[in-house]
DNA sequence: CTAATTTTTTCGAGCCTCGAAAAAATACTG
DNA sequence: CAGTATTTTTTCGAGGCTCGAAAAAATTAG
């Protein structure tokens, strides 16, 4: 059963939507945004008024980019960037940054550090997360109060309430709980998220023209994650992260892959599976811990010169990534499919027995027209999509509060 | 951008979900309704009374269940049966069935008829598939004026805004656009269903217990089909009805498959995938047209009766079901299974390879606890499927009508 | 400086939902 | 069998929200 609409709902989503208009558009004028959420002006003079006095939004004088027109020229409505701030950490393999994000979503500060994730002992890889974040917190220039939600990536499946790492590449630890122990920690809402979603979420934001309603993210890697928007919302499984895409079968028995099963598309396109097979190990050895980029990027060196093991290892990438993706396509139907990571600089590679095999699938029906965009850097995209899903939960839940959906709503499937 | 709310919005959805949740409990008192709702007494009394002076409710007098407790006894609000009707269509191999439905959900009438869909010419399939509407629309004892949507499901890809059949394995014929056919002919709203989607619809109407927010439709027939329910909401493609399950990619360059192409998972576990390596034939060799029902089932005994070339045709039918499965899983995380068909008959055959398939891939992790049921006859709950979806079209949209959506809605990702 | 134009705010009307209280309909009780 | 308790349903006034129309504000064109 779907929830009833209680009146009191109804100024909470016209808020919600007003303050989302100008996320997404920048400085739009009240008018503007009574035309994009087809609300009247009233309504939207009478939300942002209040919006702009509960120091949310304000009325942008600063660049007054001269209305040719005449009459009453607009003024811009932005967000405030002291309205709130959020604070995001990513963790991935050996690495581990947080940066606080202001209200209108620009960098305030921001921290790396390198750290051995895959032998670190379980206490100490919270306490390095915990302690990037304090030392954040403590910024002096930095109004504590102000953060009002910390967002946390992290490769691997994470469970579907975003609350916890259930298990991940970069770590023999499972199982950890660090949205409750942020909260328990600092007294501030945290998530969990997946680094391939947050990508989805970055490429939404960054040009929602190609990455709109249904769009793939793939992340070449030392393994290979995908982020997945159908429909203009991000897919999830029904427990965890879902969409491990790297552990679809590419050939039943076939080679081993680093989650100690068979076939999957990972153990032919991981960067440890490409480096096993172009430097001509059995399929069944075990994957090595980790290939550094550079080695990497010599072995696409080799590839590009001469035919050999090398080329063969990238060509069996592109294969099972190719009947990956066509498997997929069978299910969700073809979408534009961004690559990114180390290893999408050397999709010259990999495209030609990708495509070939997509052309040998259901999908293959439109195999020519599927475009591919490349993004070599993940961790900017990774970042950028926490802030804008810490953002979005600010913007929604701490803005725009009151009746909170209940446990159990259903929706109609006939 | 998400549209705004209007004030007139509220009725309209508050109505919906009254009738929704008539028609979901079948008889729920006033104070039922605003529970599951939350919506008030008030509320609940005005919509109901309206509802109600519109013929669109009735009070139940019939069915009094002496409440047992003191205090005014509750009355039930029962779907009014002669409020609208609808039809359905129902068209598979070598098949057509139409049937009128009551606005209770009540059969009224029925046609079936037996027809070569494999050989006929296009013209003459459209016209079979109206003329079965135009005899159920003129049967005198009906009000045709109360028809308020016509519902066609067919075997195979239909478009994801449910207006045409794009291809089907049952005819050779390809885009028919038979919403607008209809629709033209009738002037009744039309949609064109995939069947495997509707099969879903309905196991959630019949055990909404088991099957509630996730859960996944195998056909297990002469095709391999799937309707996939995902956070309760039937899942289709971005262009086409999606969940092409029978064409993921089970081996790489494998059997030939009915669609052309080699190694889906239909190639191994389609009826015509079975009767060809249980009769030994190369998996080369060209799927037979159809196999008959009784054949199937003689198949099915021997392969009980002894090791042989039988048994292991189902085998490997399991073995391709597990790792598809297997790999839809990865994507979705595990949910119930339901196995429906002639074939599931079978499932004893099939569920030991299919598990230890499954059991080798991601979804492994959980492979005991994945349920399976099986329900051998699909014709029936196409049909309620059908039924169903219209008259939730009735409800929502026809009763509660108003401010529809858009086009270009679009939801928040972060 | 005045008229035209466009944006934004103001204000009253019309709905909608809600809570409280009343009305209705039955079971219990002596 | 009458009166009381109990539960369901309706009624009614209050408060909020959005809308359209009109007014106010801010600018350009002439």
């Amino acid at each position: 059963m779907s929830v009833g609409i209680r009146h009191d709902d109804l100024r909470r989503r016209n808020r919600a939507m007003v303050i989302s208009a100008v996320r997404r558009a920048g400085q739009p004028s009240r008018t503007e945004i009574a035309a994009t959420t087809g609300l009247s002006h009233s309504t939207i003079s009478a939300i942002s008024s209040d919006l702009i006095r509960e120091g949310i939004l304000a009325e942008s004088k600063a660049s007054e980019p001269v209305s040719l027109k005449r009459g009453r020229p607009q003024v811009g409505l932005a967000l405030n960037p002291e309205a709130a701030a959020v604070l995001t950490v990513v963790l991935s393999l050996n690495f581990l940054s947080a940066a606080i994000i202001d209200y209108a979503g620009q960098v305030v500060a921001e921290e790396q550090r390198r750290l051995d994730t895959l032998t670190m002992p379980r206490d100490e890889l919270i306490r390095e997360c915990m302690a990037i974040v304090r030392r954040r917190l403590d910024d002096p220039d930095l109004d504590v109060r102000s953060v009002a939600r910390i967002a946390l990536a992290i490769q691997g499946i994470t469970d579907s309430p975003a609350r916890a790492m259930l298990w991940s590449p970069i770590t023999p630890q499972t199982d950890i709980a660090f949205a409750d122990m942020l909260e328990d920690e600092f007294g501030i809402p945290a998530t969990v998220e997946n680094d391939c979603n947050m990508m989805a979420v970055a490429l939404r934001w960054r040009d929602p023209d190609r990455y709109r309603d249904d769009f793939i993210a793939i992340l070449l890697s030392h393994g290979i994650g995908m982020g997945l928007v159908l429909k203009g919302e991000l897919f999830t499984g029904t427990h965890s992260s879902g969409g491990e895409f790297g552990h679809m079968i590419h050939r039943p028995g076939g080679a081993l892959c680093r989650c100690g099963r068979r076939g999957c598309i990972e153990a032919y396109a991981g960067n440890y599976a490409i480096w096993r097979n172009a430097t001509q190990m059995s399929e069944d050895s075990q994957p090595v811990a980790d290939v550094s980029d550079a080695d990497m990027r010599a072995l696409a060196v080799r590839a590009r010169e001469k035919d050999g093991p090398e080329r063969e290892a990238y060509r069996k990438a592109g294969e099972a990534l190719g009947f990956g993706l066509g498997s997929l396509f069978a299910l969700i139907d073809p979408a534009p499919v961004a690559m990114v990571g180390a290893s999408a600089a050397a999709f010259d590679l990999i495209e030609p027995a990708l495509r070939k095999a997509i052309a040998q699938t259901a999908g293959g029906q439109h195999s020519g027209s599927i475009s591919f965009d490349t993004e070599p850097n993940e961790l900017p995209l990774i970042r950028e999509g926490c802030a804008m899903r810490a953002l979005s939960f600010v913007d929604q839940q701490i803005f725009a509060p009151g009746a909170q959906m209940r446990p159990g709503v259903r929706k109609n499937v006939a």
